[in-house]
DNA sequence: TCGGTTTACGAAATCGGTTTCGTTTCGAGT
DNA sequence: ACTCGAAACGAAACCGATTTCGTAAACCGA
């Protein structure tokens, strides 16, 4: 007869049954609590096929889950992925906490959230609570202000930076390949006939994928000897869309090509735009950054640098996960695995916004 | 001396100092392991102002963190919410998330996520895993198909479902006010003159949600004697805009109200009037669930029922929290808590889709 | 000054797994 | 048949906090 939890009979009574132990299952299988946790771990220790079923056979008839607390605490293993994402309304981060949450489920661990709202205060705030919490590893898409605490962060657990990354730069970091796709989005408005291009911009933007896309955009003008310029709109809607109503204005029937650099910025193009009539001006052509889903439906379609959220994520875990079996497996500081950077391509959508 | 945790020298070497343990601190302070706990718990049974400060100066100095893993496994709670949302690409879900985020941050908790892509198998394997991770509670936006599960489960820990219901209904509910929204874009189009009404629906989406919404905009309807039907469109794309363009074509110039029953249907709405010219036709007026970013920039603005998703999310948690509060206080199924049914109120963008 | 009640705190049990280490058993080689 | 090494498994320590229970000191009114 094996020693019952709590108040629980455990088997076809129907009845509460709560709370079985390991030794609860070890004692009704005839067997040591080790082997059932051998069982469970399916460890290297072997097991008789015979020993194997009888305690399978346990486990299935009353329905036994053993708890991750007591394992986290002997293993200090939480089988736990932290996320912590800068702004969850841009779908960009929905799309990741997707897949990442995928991936990770993939592995068999979970993922605990928080979201900074750009705010450095909350990040770091989530940084300390998340650790505190006993995530193994942690995934930040970083908002900025916080980059000392970030590293810091890295030499105390596996930290894989997405999208965006550290002043330092020591910290694993997974991106798209911002300069390519840049290229990408100017080759589709200079095959739209476009004379002079313009990357609109936010000043509030200070984020190093913002530089990275202006620096390329600059060096791909420069490549291709056409004119053009950075725009960098002052923040808040009216400053904003005025500048940019001006800038199409003067420009408007010159055969201009704008790039948004990403999804906000576009949405405030469309805006303004929307004051100029609801279809493109002649010879305006446009592109953006970002698979929003309103990008298929305005204008016709518009031209789309689309990131491969699904990759991006996947590497993330993967890259992780790399460094938490380090971690758990190696001893001292030794076998310390080098920052590494990843980007992964990106594809542009040629839609109606760019077509000739 | 106090005895030293692992390798590490703590205090003034600026060296390694790895992972004190309480009874260190404890050691430090010539104190208990028993009183520094009752320190980091702020326990009723008080102690000395003196001891307290100096255990709070040696936590201080220290850096000293408790180990969750282990509290969890005494106090068998975990301070985690666990969240499962049918899809985040639905910014409802993703607004859903930033405020859950922020109020379980205000309580100390973290939240754990899991997507389930509208896959009910999806959903039904994270309920297992967020559950074997010891959450506290759950908060479940289901995609539907795993009604007994969740109710089950809702037996075993407390569980606050969000914005969808399940068959049975003995769970807490927390929405919106789907009856007064659809009111109230009712009264928006009819104001703008529309003699007779549409509600788009997909045939997918069987959602309590939809479902509610169809009867309220009927009954609606017949109160006011207004003539109209809901539109039900096939799914995939071709088929739906086609239908989509029959209805608009047949009504065109006849004072045609359109309501979109969520953010997708309305996509494809607008995909389907893209085809017929960038401005609304002549007479036709429309409007939509779901307070999405282009709802400010397409057809100059549509007018809106919007969900007060930072209302909701705040009083999901604060349910969730009551209902772990008793399962943690009370001992017996004694003084269980009756389930109940919450409504948060949203309110109308009225925007230029509905003027007159 | 003396019983009686708080108050402050320590010793030790406890949560439920994992892991180490040792013992027994089994099979193969000679 | 005997030895030896590996395989299978059990006993007990262990992870690091919380919590119960007990005790000594402080307080307090009569």
């Amino acid at each position: 007869m094996p020693k019952m939890a709590q108040i629980a009979d455990n088997w076809e009574t129907g009845c509460v049954m709560a709370q079985m132990r390991i030794k609860d299952i070890a004692a009704e299988a005839g067997v040591s609590p080790a082997t059932v946790s051998r069982y469970l771990n399916n460890r290297p220790g072997q097991m008789t096929e015979e020993t194997r079923a009888r305690i399978a056979a346990v486990i299935e008839r009353t329905g036994y889950r053993p708890r991750a607390a007591a394992r986290n605490l002997r293993s200090s293993r939480t089988n736990l992925i932290g996320v912590i994402l800068a702004d969850i309304a841009n779908p960009f981060s929905s799309a990741m906490l997707e897949g990442l949450s995928a991936s990770a489920a993939a592995r068999g661990c979970s993922l605990m959230t928080a979201i900074s709202g750009n705010d450095p205060a909350k990040e770091a705030e989530s940084l300390t609570r998340l650790i505190d919490a006993g995530v193994d590893g942690l995934v930040v898409n970083t908002c900025g202000g916080n980059d000392e605490a970030i590293a810091a962060a890295a030499g105390r657990l596996p930290v894989v930076l997405l999208d965006r990354d550290v002043a330092d730069g020591g910290v694993d970091l997974v991106t798209s390949n911002n300069r390519e796709l840049v290229a990408g989005l100017v080759d589709a408005l200079a095959a739209a006939g476009s004379e002079r291009l313009c990357l609109l911009t936010e000043a509030s933007d200070d984020s190093p994928v913002r530089r990275e896309r202006a620096e390329a955009f600059a060096d791909e003008l420069s490549r291709r000897g056409l004119a053009g310029e950075v725009v960098t709109l002052a923040d808040g809607g009216a400053t904003g869309v005025g500048r940019l109503d001006k800038t199409i204005r003067d420009y408007a029937g010159k055969r201009l090509g704008l790039i948004a650099v990403n999804g906000l910025v576009f949405l405030r193009l469309t805006e303004a735009l929307a004051q100029l009539g609801p279809s493109l001006p002649a010879g305006l052509k446009i592109a953006t950054f970002d698979d929003y889903p309103w990008n298929h439906v305005l204008f016709g379609g518009v031209t789309t640098a689309a990131q491969d959220t699904l990759t991006i994520a996947e590497r993330v875990v993967e890259r992780l996960s790399e460094r938490i079996d380090v971690v758990t497996t190696t001893v001292g500081e030794a076998a310390k695995l080098a920052p590494k950077r990843i980007e992964i391509p990106g594809h542009i959508e040629h839609r109606a916004s760019t077509s000739r």
